[in-house]
DNA sequence: GCACGCCTCCAGGAG
DNA sequence: GTCTCCTGGAGGCGTGCC
């Protein structure tokens, strides 16, 4: 009993705790009324709608259209008299004796009307109340939803309010006549009946899957944009302030689609900028002009981004366009000449649409699944380099503020042209993967590019919601009627739920090893099992009885679930359609491209689908609905392993979703694959071979090569990023000896190499023979250094210490990079070789080698044999 | 005062 | 601000021993 309340006692301060560190409450959607400066047209052919926004002084929702024939952004304001509004349950009649109501003159109309209410799986009447604008609905203190005892939808940013209304897909083609908005039909080259032939088993009636395949299909347009960068006068060590933009902008640099290549720079004549430097190191059809006035060249930068409907920057929302407008203000500027409007933690233009590539690249998802996590680190150098291979002009230790004015011009430019060239590569990749993002998300272009999966998703429901008449409902709702005690206990404490199943490996190397896997499971899941936040634990008694196995959550097998729907769609889209198309010899190129562009936006969407249902934030936040994904999952490969350890198969290992097997015969992976779909409905296909795989008994580790030869490593040390590069590169001549084991007898040779590997290392180390560099151990900083009040770890020390002896200034995000020192640790800028304390590299070479000897039967002290003695004599 | 064990924090990774 | 599971290093703290 004591244990009992000491843990919850424990509980309580740390949800304490936790709260401090929650920073302010936002409101959910905040309203953005920006000022366009924009042409209205009242004809306007084939344009592709970008964004739609809210501009306060006309009270009207506008959308943007880029003109795909001239290149060109129009506006189109709503003409449609559509208006604000919120939903309650309490009467008309009752609702105009409410002072609130009745002596509101931004009040415009009251209207019944019934809406389906998922939940409880019936039609629910409510009372509309429209507004003359969106504030007078939410967003102040005494707006309607806070005054009402009752709302529902009035969490809605405006703008996508109108957007769900009107069915309007941003990504997609519209186009004016006689100014009013009509959508132009997507073209698709597809034979029409084979889409429907396929897609016929799906749940989804088949002019929505027909609507949806042509919305994927059509190709994006090619989009005029320019990239920006600026460079700003700086004091050694110290990031200028883009609030109080105190210093003078030196350099503006843009690099165009349509090949504009031009570097403004600043001559400061009080520092003797009469020379301009060598002119040799220049791009040669880099346009270079100077100014020796600093609101000219600001005042041409504007002109200049005011010509294109898109521009891009590198983190331009949390400096260079914040820096741009701060600056000029300062200057003496007026507000409407400069293009900029910055919102609390963006930055926006009246001529254009922002797009901040630093946002959507540090967005996880895109990460991993639209890039196969092929860069590591959120910088424009990282990103460029692992992307395009093209890399930041290297100062060799010059400050910005040292270069000469033809310097500065090179170095600006060079980095307006990678960052353009982020959009650029695979013949306008990302441009195409954010059009598609665009239309699966129904989320504008803008917001598309600095929101996450989970804002993405909830668009997406909205929409689907208001299409079909759905009520959407609070969170609340949902929380009252779902929220029960979990079934199964997390494995880590402060989960909230279990996962997946780990099967623990069975340590050696194997031979002959096959790896299947469930194509996309999760997805999967909620596709045949109907998974969705109205459909587990509905209100219906009958269905009760449909168990989710190791839970006490129950299915609907009455009514298809929202979620399950649409993530079943997206994911037979992609697996039966696209994906396959993709890698289709047969047909053009740009065809391929395109599909593969689709399947990639498709498997950010498919693949976070399941994860946001957990997430509080998620305004469908449905625990069991994470809860049954879970579970089921389990349930499928425990019982998939069952069958087949049952027909003779040996399953050596497992992860959430793949099966090892030890050699198995065609005849039993096919007898397993139709068990899978007959009796789970779910695809199990042979993922990979290997040559032989080694298990240590460490699960989550592993390497194994595959049949043509190349290797595969799964969270070995020797991978990580925190794991010195003298370490490493060991570890990958070690790998490169394995990789050429071809059978068990191979191995005693291979063998003895490593071991012969590992004691030249030993040696290199102890004697200090190593670059310093090579001991740098990598590790990022996840915070600002000073959110760091538990513990000191290591990188943190070192960040430190580069503060207090450098002047460093170090923030999250940034990779510190240290060596082990005798007392503690040193950064790599400051460390001398006598300092390193090889006994800790020789415990890490250790640690890492340990991983793979383990597997192979070497102990590591008999592998350094007598070396080991040696290091007696040697110190 | 110090070694030791245990727990927590932190980062990096797999899926 | 999608999720959980797993490994390993170091920090931090209480305990028991000398």
């Amino acid at each position: 009993m004591l244990s009992q309340d000491l843990k919850l006692e424990d509980t309580a301060s740390e949800v304490e705790e936790e709260e401090e560190e929650k920073p302010e409450e936002r409101e959910p959607e905040e309203e953005l009324s920006v000022h366009l400066k924009l042409d209205t047209p009242s004809e306007l052919d084939e344009s592709v709608l970008l964004t739609v926004v809210y501009d306060g002084e006309r009270k009207r929702a506008v959308c943007l259209l880029y003109n795909v024939k001239t290149e060109k952004l129009f506006a189109w304001y709503d003409n449609t008299g559509h208006k604000p509004y919120l939903l309650t349950d309490i009467p008309a009649d009752k609702l105009k004796q409410l002072p609130d109501i009745a002596n509101n003159r931004a009040v415009q109309g009251l209207e019944t009307i019934t809406k389906f209410h998922a939940l409880d799986d019936k039609m629910v009447r409510f009372t509309k109340v429209m507004a003359d604008d969106p504030l007078t609905i939410g967003g102040r203190k005494n707006s309607l939803r806070e005054r009402l005892p009752s709302s529902w939808e009035a969490r809605i940013r405006y703008a996508n309010c109108f957007m769900y209304d009107t069915k309007i897909i941003p990504g997609t083609k519209y186009r004016l006549s006689n100014g009013n908005l009509l959508q132009v039909s997507p073209q698709s080259q597809e034979n029409m009946s084979e889409v429907a032939k396929v897609f016929s088993q799906g749940s989804t009636d088949s002019q929505t899957v027909m609507s949806w395949f042509r919305t994927l299909s059509e190709p994006a347009p090619n989009f005029r944009r320019l990239a920006l960068d600026i460079e700003v006068e700086t004091e050694e060590n110290r990031l200028p302030n883009a609030e109080e933009a105190n210093q003078r902008v030196i350099a503006v640099s843009f690099y165009g689609s349509d090949g504009v290549k031009r570097a403004l720079v600043l001559i400061r004549e009080d520092r003797g900028d009469s020379d301009p430097g060598d002119v040799k190191e220049l791009p040669p059809d880099l346009q270079v002009e100077f100014y020796t006035d600093e609101s000219n060249l600001l005042r041409d930068t504007f002109a200049l981004m005011s010509a294109y409907p898109i521009i891009l920057t590198f983190n331009g929302d949390n400096f260079d366009l914040k820096y741009l407008y701060h600056r000029a203000l300062k200057l003496g500027f007026q507000r409407n000449q400069i293009p900029i409007t910055l919102g609390h933690r963006d930055a926006r233009l009246t001529t254009g649409v922002h797009l901040d590539l630093f946002q959507f690249f540090k967005n996880r998802a895109v990460q991993i699944y639209a890039f196969d996590m092929k860069y590591k680190e959120f910088n424009l150098d990282s990103i460029t380099s692992a992307l395009i291979g093209k890399n930041k002009v290297d100062l060799n230790g010059k400050f910005i503020d040292s270069l000469s004015p033809y310097e500065l011009a090179h170095y600006c430019f060079r980095d307006a042209q990678i960052t353009y060239e982020l959009t650029s590569f695979s013949d306008n990749l990302v441009m195409k993967l954010i059009a598609l993002m665009m239309r699966t998300s129904r989320t504008g272009m803008d917001d598309l590019v600095r929101t996450g999966v989970s804002t993405w998703i909830k668009n997406l429901m909205y929409a689907i919601h208001r299409e079909r008449n759905y009520l959407i409902p609070n969170p609340e709702d949902i929380a009252k009627r779902k929220h029960v005690s979990s079934s199964a206990p997390a494995l880590i404490k402060g989960k909230k739920y279990k996962g997946a199943i780990v099967i623990n490996p069975k340590a050696g190397v194997y031979f002959d090893v096959t790896v299947l896997d469930f194509a996309s499971l999760y997805p999967s899941i909620l596709k045949e099992y109907n998974l969705s936040y109205e459909t587990v634990r509905c209100p219906h008694p009958e269905c009760q009885s449909n168990i989710i196995p190791e839970t006490n959550h129950w299915v609907c097998k009455k009514r298809k679930g929202v979620a399950s729907e649409l993530v079943g769609l997206f994911r037979d889209f992609r697996v039966l359609w696209f994906k396959p198309k993709s890698k289709d010899n047969m047909l053009s190129k740009e065809y391929r491209s395109w599909y593969d562009v689709a399947q990639r936006a498709l498997k950010v969407f498919v693949n976070a689908s399941y994860g946001v249902f957990g997430a509080e934030t998620f305004p469908f936040y449905c625990l069991p609905v994470a809860e049954s994904t879970a579970a089921m999952a389990r349930y499928i490969i425990t019982s998939t392993i069952k069958k087949a350890e049952e027909t003779g198969m040996k399953v050596l290992y497992g992860d959430t979703d793949s099966l090892f097997v030890l050699n198995p015969n065609e005849k039993q992976i096919h007898d397993l694959v139709d068990w899978a779909k007959d009796k789970l409905k779910v695809d199990l296909d042979v993922d990979k071979r290997f040559r032989y795989v080694a298990f240590s008994e460490r699960k989550k580790n592993y390497f194994g090569v595959k049949e043509g030869g190349a290797v595969e490593i799964k969270g070995l040390l020797g991978k990580k990023r925190n794991t010195p590069p003298i370490i490493q590169k060991t570890f990958q001549r070690t790998l490169e000896e394995l990789s050429s084991v071809k059978s068990p007898e191979e191995f005693e040779n291979a063998k003895k190499k490593v071991r012969k590997i590992l004691k030249d290392e030993y040696t290199v180390i102890k004697a200090r023979k190593f670059d310093i560099k090579d001991m740098a151990i990598s590790v990022m900083l996840n915070k600002n250094p000073d959110r760091y009040t538990k513990t000191t770890p290591q990188h943190i020390k070192a960040a430190r210490l580069l503060e207090a002896k450098m002047g460093r200034k170090v923030l999250a995000g940034d990779l510190i990079h240290y060596v082990k020192t005798y007392d503690g640790v040193q950064p790599i800028e400051l460390a001398k070789p006598e300092d390193v304390d090889v006994e800790k590299y020789i415990e890490l070479l250790r640690s890492t080698f340990d991983q793979i000897l383990d597997a192979l039967g070497v102990d590591f002290d008999e592998a350094m044999g007598e070396k080991t003695l040696e290091s007696f004599f040697v110190n």
